[in-house]
DNA sequence: TTTTATTGATTGATGCGTCAATAAAAAATA
DNA sequence: TATTTTTTATTGACGCATCAATCAATAAAA
């Protein structure tokens, strides 16, 4: 019984069955028949609306990244200091939203793919030079812009690596622990220096 | 024309070959057939000696960190102080042997099939916390433990962080620059912080 | 003659993508 | 308004390719 302007629900609920599939088998290793099961439609129906797998698993990057730009952009719109925007972008990856395992287990998955396919390894610099960005926007107000761009280097990097570390269940057992690890570097790399 | 003996070979080999090929594929996505071309033998005879293709990746796993402990395990005897060991440890995770595009997008590919395999998932957290208490072995020397156990963790993190984020060839462009980053961090967590 | 090394051929399963068919809504036409 | 036509939504069935794993066969060494 075809209801119209099914296409952006279909969307919808395909690429959070991809996000949902993809974290529980931890994998891309996910078909096509177990997406659309988990959406509650038939595999023809997502090759009908997203043509070939890539294009869906490509759609889910796109989602997950321009979700977590839209929780950036308003922390940053609420943080009033430097040292704050810094804080705010530190915060927003460990926030309830993103630190979740299906989403990290995503962010894992879709970091080797990226190996083969170009278009995904473009989607994914764009995400590290964001996060570059929006560390220095805080950074440049605090240190010179040399520093700045090492501290933001590291910042990235304790960020992507408490990512993995926990979707081995090692490591940092919270998202709190892991802010307060990041917040302590930062405490130490910038107090004391402030730019006149 | 079989000649005896070959077993130790064609193990060799073919691990060999299975780094090779992951390192270029970017995933475990290779076939037998591929494997067993790069390393001059048939499909057939990689099964024979390893039965089945998950016990190929899982031992191609194994040799990678038997490699990595053995490099660390020669490091760590020169070291003569508990600063110089933390550097040592850090210091073979960036060499020559390790930091090297086929291990590291082998790395990446091992820690997402890691989230499938729960025999691979053990084996990456022995790495964990064989890394950790690496790292402790020196720290222990120069902070209070509690202090110690969150630099470890900082510091596997970075490692972890730079070493994903040099897949992307995106952030730090090469080992050097890594090193020197996370040294940075160790030389403000530690100076001035001498036990007595 | 038994063991070790080796492979070509085959099988069976899996999974992507296609296609024809069905049906409801919307638009066009009478 | 009543009808025909087109568009949109949807799926079951199927073809086709890929690959892991097996097996029987071959041959050199012990």
């Amino acid at each position: 019984m075809p209801k119209i302007g099914m296409e952006p629900v279909r969307r919808k609920a395909l690429i959070d069955a991809t996000i949902s599939a993809i974290g529980e088998r931890g994998s891309l290793d996910v078909t096509m028949s177990e997406i659309a099961g988990r959406a509650g439609v038939s595999s023809a129906l997502a090759h009908h609306y997203f043509g070939a797998k890539d294009e869906l698993l490509f759609a889910t990057m796109r989602h997950i990244l321009a979700e977590l730009n839209i929780d950036t952009r308003r922390a940053l719109r609420l943080a009033m200091t430097p040292r704050q925007r810094v804080s705010a972008v530190v915060a927003v990856s460990f926030s309830d939203d993103q630190f979740q395992p299906q989403i990290i287990a995503a962010w894992l998955a879709f970091y080797v793919e990226a190996q083969k396919s170009s278009d995904l390894r473009r989607l994914l610099r764009i995400y590290a030079r964001r996060l570059h960005s929006n560390l220095m926007s805080g950074l440049t107000g605090i240190l010179p812009r040399a520093e700045a761009d090492r501290v933001a280097e590291a910042t990235a990097a304790l960020i992507d690596g408490l990512y993995i570390r926990r979707a081995l269940k090692d490591g940092v057992p919270n998202a709190q622990t892991a802010i307060e690890l990041i917040e302590d570097y930062l405490e130490t790399k910038l107090t004391g220096r402030s730019l006149p």
